[in-house]
Parts: structure tokens; sequence; C-alpha cells
DNA sequence: CACACTTTTCAGGAACAACTGAAAGCCTGG
DNA sequence: CCAGGCTTTCAGTTGTTCCTGAAAAGTGTG
């Protein structure tokens, strides 16, 4: 299945196939971890392809409708892993991915970070809240239910707030980053 | 909406809310990470309870049906968070959930590692020996495409594998544990 | 300022995942 | 080796998410 109009017609279809394969796997990873398969998808292929593309030659590539192909280039707009660009002359934008894989690792663990770790945090202190200072007030015949019941919260906030300070020192654009925390880590071991 | 016959009649509504609360919570965070949202808030029942619980307390408890319960209950033991309980002179079965958040945090990375994970790369590689070596063989006008292409394959496979690298470090059994890696990052950061 | 081109929105439909409930399977004690 | 209680399975249903295509909104040009 011939996909590109493009002068590398001999060797064009060796590479697309590693390009498709590419496509197919990201996009299997990203929902299993809760991202929508097309825009895992159309990452996957901004990211392996390295060109500025529009539009039209996301929904040719990936067979999906311009609807989709919007709203995917939109919503990775949004996590800040590919970027606008213009071309001269083009009235059309243009879109392509962050190329360094760490940056971009970076910016989505920021991202899922806030979106989904923060208001968890928030929720388990409000909880905590429901049983917490309070507990003087309580009938004693409980009091070891409830015990046990924070204690078992605690533990869980307690978690998340020491792997949430971790992330910082990852995600931090001035931390020392992702990278050198690798190092670190694989010295102590 | 009163929950438990139990004794705890006065307090236990306030338990009750609490538990309920963070079964929510937890299940709309399962849900954000590609696990079903039952599955998660049958198992946050199980840790927040701390009871051993049989497939009816879980059912009542979260209004779901018994295939429902069982299937979950059998899914979070192929997971390997949760464990089969037997009470002298009832033959009914009942769960507890890992009380060690640590340890249930490893066993389920490691889980994901291998279930998800671990796949991933293997097809990288084999995406990789679709351009890979035999390069030579290449008409020369597009050994530029195939290089870039080659080049973001690599970043990421090398990015990959450092996070998998990272992960060995935090999961293995004998590992210095996510605990102990912590509080080496903090010192160096 | 109207037109041609591009992007965004969104209602409806398709595809997928989750859940139910009843029936079949499996123990264990008698 | 059957009876009763418990667990698992699975076909059918429900519910959700994702995708499409066409219409609306936006944008710059002649």
């Amino acid at each position: 299945m011939p996909r590109q109009s493009k002068p590398n017609a001999a060797t064009g279809t060796r590479i697309d196939e590693a390009q498709d394969r590419f496509i197919a796997t990201w996009g299997q990873m990203g929902s299993a971890w809760g991202i929508s398969r097309t825009m895992a998808e159309v990452h996957a292929l901004l990211y392996i392809s390295g060109d500025a593309l529009c539009t039209d030659d996301v929904m040719e590539r990936l067979e999906i409708s311009r609807g989709n192909a919007s709203m995917s280039l939109r919503a990775l707009l949004d996590w800040g892993i590919i970027t606008r660009v213009h071309k001269r002359g083009d009235r059309k934008e243009y879109f392509v991915a962050e190329d360094d894989v760490w940056i971009m690792f970076r910016t989505i663990a920021r991202e899922r970070k806030k979106r989904e770790i923060d208001p968890v945090i928030a929720s388990l202190y409000e909880i905590r809240d429901l049983t917490g200072v309070d507990a003087k007030a309580r009938r004693s015949s409980d009091d070891d239910t409830v015990a046990r019941h924070n204690a078992r919260l605690d533990a869980m906030l307690d978690f998340i707030e020491t792997l949430d300070a971790l992330s910082k020192s990852f995600v931090d654009t001035e931390g020392v980053g992702l990278k050198q925390a690798m190092s670190i880590l694989s010295e102590g071991a």
C-alpha cells in the first residue's frame, strides 16, 4: 500500500512500514495509559516523521476525519508536546513534535500531575478532614475503627506526597531533571 | 443513606462517607490511568476498610453484580495486590488488600512494566531492525530520511531503556526500593 | 468587505468496554 | 457420591468513549 507521492518511491515503503508500526505501537501504549489511541498516534506520526505536517497530511496518513485530526492536534497543543509552525506563502498551519524525548516526558509528567495527581491529593485531604482532628468528640467504642481508617488514609497520603516530591525533582524546569537524577540513582544502586 | 448494619450506628455514617469518598476518588484516578473504575473501587474498599471482605460484602457495599465483583476480585488477585483469606468454619472466601502502600506500588509497577512496557520495547527493537544495519544497501538519495528516522527511533529507545533501568532499581524486590531511592534523590537535589 | 480557504465545533452514530444475571462448575461435608 | 453453598463464566445488555461529517466560525487577501 503506497502512501507517499514523494520522490523516495523505492525505499519509501520500508520507511513507511517502520513508521506505521511505530505509530501503532505508540497508539497501543497510549491507550493502556489513559490517552486516546488517535491522539497518541498523531503524536507518534509527528515525532517519527520529524516533519512539519498539516491537518490534511495527518488525515491522509492516519485515515481519520478532519474533525478528529483537528481535535487531536488541538489536544496535543494543550499538552504542550507539539507546536504550531507557519510556512511562508501558505495559509495552512503546520505542526511539529518536540524532538527532545526528555523534554517531552517532563512536559507530559508535569501536565498529568497537574490534571490528575493534584486533584487527588486535594480530595484525600478533604476526606481526612471528615474523620480528623475532632476525633475526641467521638464515642470511644468507635475510636478504634476511626483510628485504623485514619492510619490507612495517612499512609496513602504520605506515600502520594513522597511521590509528588520525587516527581518535582524530575519535572521542575530548573531541577536536576530526570536524566541527571537517573545517574545519581544508578550510582547509589 | 445508611450502609452498614454493624454496631457503630452513630459514627458509622461519618466513616462510611469518608470511605465512600475515598473509593470514589480512587476509582476516578484509576480510570485516568487505564484501570477499570470498578476494579479500582473494589481495591479502594478493601484497602480503606482494612477488613477481610467476601464477595457479598463487596457486592452490597459497592452495589455491583456478583459477576462483576467476582471478575474484579479475580483481576486484583492476578495483579497481586489483594490476597485470599479463609475463616474457620466459613466456606466463603475473604479478601484483604496489601496494606503496605510501598509494596503495593512496587507490585503494580512491576506488573505494568511486564504487561505494557516490555512489549513496547520489544516492538521498538523490531521496528529498528526494519531500517537498521542493512542501510548501506539503500539508494543514497534516501539515506538522509532513513538516518533521521533511525535517529529519532534511537532517541526513543534510549529514553525508554533508561526509564526501564530506573524502574528496576525501584521495583526489584532486593533493590534499594523506592523509599530509599527517594532519600538518595532528595539529598542530591 | 466579500470571498476563498482553513480550522473548530458538535450532534449523531459506530465501536468498544463494562456490567448484569442466570446457568454451569466446583468444592466439601455428610 | 449427592446436596448445598460458593465461585466462575459468559451471552446479552447497557453505558461510555471515540469518531465522523457537515455546518459554523475564523482569517487573511484581493
